[in-house]
DNA sequence: ACTATTTTTCGATAAGTGGCGAATTATAGG
DNA sequence: CCTATAATTCGCCACTTATCGAAAAATAGT
């Protein structure tokens, strides 16, 4: 229950659905969803902190910089259905 | 989007997942999700008020009471797809 | 009409959250 | 070693939200 309403707490935020709706087509750095989101390092640092905590994305780092993706495969079923269910409602949100 | 927000704000509070978990076997009134909760029934119907208003239940007046449930066959596919979810991942949390 | 019960609305308040800037850490390149 | 860049952490502030109690609305029964 604890790890679902992470989840839950996680998808409520519009820019938290934004990056996740940016990373369905490729791995992005911190920077660059910055410039997307049009907020502070700081802000998007926090947001993608909440979203790896409730595992939706992961991250890799390579030099100075952070890419994050959408979790993948061996993430649990909960994750999995929250991403594929976001990803299905907002389909044409570009 | 605004539609979407409105379900995954919805399901960002643990009083209103439970609140949607009791209402898979059956119909409740207020009172009874009042009990449930043991929080104040102003606090019940604001939650309440917040889960109609994405549509994740529909209300039914009888007399003194107010019964709520699941939404429907005629809710939108993503709130149906949101109450699947929902009770897929909550299964065995009675 | 009056009363009791159920539910909602409203106002106040305490807790939580999103945002920023400054400082810190880490890394790459001169 | 020094500087520049990327990212995170921390403290603070504004805004939102969960909660309550009091009051109001609706309804059933006496």
């Amino acid at each position: 229950m604890r790890d679902f309403m992470a989840i839950t707490k996680a998808l409520a935020d519009q820019n938290r659905v934004t990056i996740l709706l940016a990373l369905q087509s490729c791995e992005l750095c911190v920077c660059q969803i910055t410039e997307l989101l049009r907020v502070a390092p700081s802000t998007v640092s926090k947001h993608l902190s909440i979203l790896r905590q409730a595992r939706l994305v992961e991250d890799r780092k390579d030099g100075r910089w952070v890419y994050y993706r959408l979790a993948g495969e061996a993430a649990p079923p909960e994750v999995r259905e929250a991403l594929a269910w976001v990803c299905r409602c907002l389909a044409d949100t570009h």
